[in-house]
DNA sequence: TATTGTTATACTCTATAACTATA
DNA sequence: TATAGTTATAGAGTATAACAATA
């Protein structure tokens, strides 16, 4: 059974969050390549490696997951991370078929440099004030967690990096 | 929450926008596709629908600008929408160079029930309280002006929805 | 038989370059 | 010559399907 007044009474803005976003990320993929080309990595790959510095080792099928995306572009996501020596990836023992991800010294170093770059670009492109930035990033980090768990369900999970 | 107001107003959170904006959008993208499927609909379609519903008419080449998408892209997102009777293109007299675009009464329906849909998946996936979306809207908004100006430039333009 | 990772492949999204018609 | 739109094409980005190794 639908609710619809209570669906739009209690919640929704006006306006949908859904363009914005579509924008914003279209926006930043095609400025980041710039800042981003000196490194050789591609804003998915800053993703990969901030997911691997804050939840540590992982199976390549956790990866999938955390970054919400299918398993064979993790394939080639860390092909490119692990010929430049930025992750690892190590066969489990008590599972030989998985293969265990973690970063290595040099992708920590490589992340930090690049998240300064990321962090700079982010300033001039959004012009937001520290606050503005900080509660934007506490908003989308809720909405990230809950798109985490799921279309339908608002599982908040720790597959994501806080 | 510690020391956060340590920060100094200008600077950024610790951690980046980017991981998590690229993120959703992702997944945004892929869940849409379900509900947008009925509509032969997809996001940027959105988007651009979005636009000349709040902007009115417009050349292509401001579309272009507007979704800081290249013009050849902006050439098949109109045929989608066209063949579908959403928007209409019509030479402008005074340069008749120009195609100016509008959107057509269906077209404003068909927005309206789309907007219904997504803004449904976004209660659903998201998971944010009514004052949580609006509070998120906004700077996204104010993102999105400030990305509209230019990389390294904070103009707030008037170059995307309200 | 089911699962982890891989390869091969195709489809979507976006950008670059060359063409047309107007100015 | 320069500009608005179009076409053709190429390149990312992501997903689907079949396969190998292991459980």
């Amino acid at each position: 059974m639908n609710d619809r007044t209570t669906f739009n009474d209690s919640s929704a803005p006006d306006e949908l969050l859904s363009p914005l976003l579509d924008y914003l990320a279209r926006r930043l993929r095609a400025e980041a390549e710039a800042d981003l080309r000196p490194f050789s990595l591609k804003i998915r790959h800053v993703v990969a490696l901030t997911v691997l510095r804050d939840l540590g080792e992982r199976a390549q099928s956790q990866m999938s997951e955390a970054l919400g995306m299918d398993a064979t572009g993790i394939v080639a996501l860390l092909n490119d991370l692990e010929s430049q020596g930025l992750i690892e990836r190590r066969r489990a023992a008590q599972d030989r078929r998985r293969h265990n991800v973690l970063i290595t010294d040099a992708g920590c170093r490589r992340l930090a440099e690049v998240h300064r770059a990321i962090a700079g670009l982010e300033q001039r492109m959004f012009g937001l004030t520290g606050q503005e930035s900080t509660a934007l990033y506490q908003l989308l980090q809720k909405a990230t967690a809950s798109a985490a768990g799921g279309p339908a369900e608002s599982v908040a999970g720790e597959d994501f990096p806080h």
